[in-house]
DNA sequence: CAGTATCCCAAGCGATACTG
DNA sequence: CAGTATCGCTTGGGATACTG
């Protein structure tokens, strides 16, 4: 028999202890409904409170939240400057964390745009900033290969592992 | 007249109209508490619900809907079957698209891995089921350049976009 | 084992009003 | 412009009990 009914039919099981997870830890930083929507646009160069608010369509306090969340997880930098004439402003940037977690957004970008783009296409397109041709995410392994877009992956105890410490 | 009173800062702001975006399509599939963790336990084999239920830590009846959600929306597929002797066993598998959401996966594994690890390193490594290496996601562009992991990188209309559509 | 049904609670969100 | 404060509500989610 092989996957048998007393022991759950997953041997590596213990390889992933649920919130340990790296997985469940960056969720739970940036899981909720808007976070990975103000880290995208703040990707995109909005900057200021009151353009954010406007184009996410996030009730104010909620931004508020938000950002604030951000600093302080240090994903994100506020900093008030001034142009000459007018008084002082402020701005949210993505601290160097933060623009870490772009592999992550150009991720669910790639999969939206193969699988919810209407018939004319995806509505937008990632490029590279030096370059100008078109980004995507790919998985490789140090071995060379590369994987696809459907990687035969497998989770093994890393030393972190609850189960590892003997 | 345009969206804002003024101009926002940002030239491209049209070019990622914020619920037409691929990320925030995606999210609204995927983006809640759980759904991704679900997947991350079922791209890691585990594929009965009460096996599900206790690794995850979720309520049952809030694993019931996330799954239904996820085979509605053809993620994953739920399937019959029996092994002689006992009755019949209902199992959970990613479907082919949802596979095609690990590169995700694996973006916020490696980036937990790198910013919320513990001292001895990360809990779980993930690697290629063929070879046996670390996996990792890259960015790279079509001209070739891999992009790190602080990719630069433009937003610009594709051909789906609102604005586009002149 | 594999769920559905019910009940209740709390977090999260939106709307609005207010402050520097 | 850049927020904070308050309020009321809706949506998830947890716990538990029940069914095939």
């Amino acid at each position: 028999m092989s996957t048998a009914s007393a022991v759950p039919a997953v041997p590596e099981y213990g390889a992933f202890d649920s919130e340990t997870c790296s997985i469940a830890r960056t969720l739970a930083l940036v899981g909720d409904r808007w976070t990975l929507l103000v880290l995208r646009d703040l990707a995109n160069g909005v900057r200021r409170f009151d353009d954010l608010a406007s184009h996410l369509g996030i009730a104010r306090n909620v931004l508020s939240k938000r950002l604030a969340a951000l600093v302080d997880a240090e994903l994100a930098v506020r900093s008030g400057y001034r142009t000459e004439g007018s008084r002082e402003r402020y701005e949210y940037r993505l601290s160097h964390a933060g623009r870490e977690l772009m592999p992550i957004l150009l991720a669910f970008m790639g999969w939206g745009d193969r699988h919810l783009a209407g018939p004319q296409g995806p509505p937008a397109v990632a490029v590279h900033a030096d370059c100008g041709a078109p980004v995507r995410t790919v998985v490789t392994c140090e071995a060379g290969h590369e994987l696809g877009d459907r990687p035969r992956v497998r989770m093994r105890p890393g030393p972190g592992s609850r189960r590892r410490q003997e």
